[in-house]
DNA sequence: TCCAATTCATGCATTTTTGTATATCAGAGG
DNA sequence: CCTCTGATATACAAAAATGCATGAATTGGA
């Protein structure tokens, strides 16, 4: 095997990828936790090394060159498969110390999680906890989380999911909002109210027009994809919203409407990546938190 | 975008790599133009970073674990892109000094291109010019070469090919060796003849039965790669062999047969890596060989 | 069985790489 | 116009990686 062509030095290369894909020497190192000199001269060596111009030197910031541009989709390739090597390596990895990162709504991360994860801690004292209380969905395949808790069921085959429980939700709204507004009887008293959506209220709408509620897209004056966020929206008057019924209990100022309603069920999906799966550590805190949850 | 999935030792990985396609630290060291302790530690640090046992250090030599092999499969990948990369770094580098290695047969080599040589180096001295005199034939693919000259036309899209001459064969015998089996005076004389193939003889056999030669693959009781050895077994006696007028006229000892024949055609190719044949470097001396073989 | 060759591991000196501190420069905004 | 922020480049010290020399162990063959 002649291996000549992958001889040279491969950090260089992905400090030529992050750079480039960063747009700057100094986001690049902060995204590899190196230092912006060492960047800049590995990248330098990269360019004395292939005898090639990667980025142009034009004022306070570089920018790719024409070979830059085309050589950028070769690294870029090595990218990808390193993550992917990294992906698997942590999926293969048998010690149980080390980090595992989960993944949350705020509202999960707030309520729920604490006592679970003060378990894990105790049982397993060695994991690092990373807990990412995001609005956003976290990709997982892209590996911003090793576990994630989701109430939708991921379709990708990539991931893996446990239905670990269910939780329902009920409509509340804040007892001076209603006390301003008055307290509807009937689910026909709502058609008119201001909602406050969590995400976008197409997706969930069904469910409420299921248990009787006359809602259409209109009601949703606002949304908002921070659960904490549609609490204090709450109070200030905004509108109704549907709260898990853990959720508004641990909540100040908070009242059931119409507490004859059918309640909608949420489910909750314990996601990994089919990869990390295997791995002790994460596995884990995987079957902790599906034991914990349920 | 998330890189800590990317910000390991890339070099690390590559240390993997080739020591798990080498098979051991030493034949890895020798690859990488590194030493044993070297690649040695870079695996161990790999090992440690990841939690993973990669290799059983079983006697004096290292195997794989099943972990390793599950992870090979993704530095490979790794290993790909960094060919590629290379590949087209190597063919958008517009530095002209540098190393370009040519690759041709033996004969080529010793008996045509050193005066060829010499001209590129008086016009171009600081090229590195490697010449790779080589029986067999070198794939431009894998980068075992940056030109090479060849006898037939690469069928292969990523290549690009120029027909830059053409030279004949004629049949000859070693004086010594017809003396004693005697002179054939016409082809039919030679149908019982020994021959020395230079390859495989059903690739050319066609053509040296169009000019009238009474030959099969009976005849060819001596194939060889090697064009010297072809000189050399000629004049052991083995019987005649097509050779190039240039080549005959410049080995002794060896004199036309049926000189009335048809001399065969053999194209001279050059060919290059699609990629590299955007290189200034590499061009030039492309374009200097095509001039001077023409 | 013993020898030669080849392997990986380790201690130490050297070389190389990295980080820190600092200088310099460009652009945004008051 | 000036200041402030955030960018790259550079000098020098610290840290880390590398190579060399060597040792120990194993294999293959004489």
């Amino acid at each position: 095997m002649n291996w000549n062509t992958v001889s040279f030095d491969w950090n260089q290369a992905r400090a030529f990828l992050v750079t480039a894909e960063e747009g700057s020497l100094s986001a690049a190192a902060r995204s590899l936790r190196l230092t912006q000199p060492t960047l800049g001269r590995q990248v330098a060596a990269l360019e004395e090394r292939l005898g090639v111009t990667l980025f142009e030197r034009v004022g306070r910031s570089l920018t790719l060159t024409q070979s830059g541009l085309d050589l950028l989709h070769h690294v870029r390739g090595m990218g990808e498969a390193a993550g992917r090597f990294s992906l698997a390596a942590s999926g293969q990895s048998q010690t149980i110390e080390g980090h595992v990162s989960i993944t949350a709504t705020n509202m999960m991360a707030t309520f729920h999680l604490p006592p679970v994860f003060k378990k894990i801690r105790e049982m397993a004292p060695e994991i690092e906890l990373e807990i990412l209380a995001s609005s956003e969905v976290r990709d997982l395949r892209r590996r911003e989380a090793d576990i994630a808790i989701r109430h939708g069921r991921p379709e990708h085959p990539e991931l893996i999911a446990k239905l670990v429980g269910e939780t329902t939700a009920h409509l509340y709204g804040a007892s001076e909002h209603l006390d301003a507004v008055g307290r509807p009887m009937h689910p026909d008293d709502i058609s008119d109210a201001d909602f406050i959506g969590f995400g976008d209220p197409t997706e969930y709408l069904p469910y409420l027009t299921d248990i009787g509620l006359p809602l259409t897209r209109e009601n949703f004056k606002t949304t908002t994809n921070s659960g904490t966020v549609i609490l204090a929206l709450m109070r200030q008057g905004f509108g109704l919203s549907m709260l898990t019924r853990q959720d508004a209990d641990l909540a100040e100022g908070i009242e059931q409407v119409l507490p004859d309603l059918d309640p909608i069920p949420i489910p909750i999906w314990l996601v990994t990546h089919r990869e990390l799966h295997t791995s002790r550590r994460i596995r884990l805190v995987f079957d902790l938190l599906a034991e914990e949850l349920s």
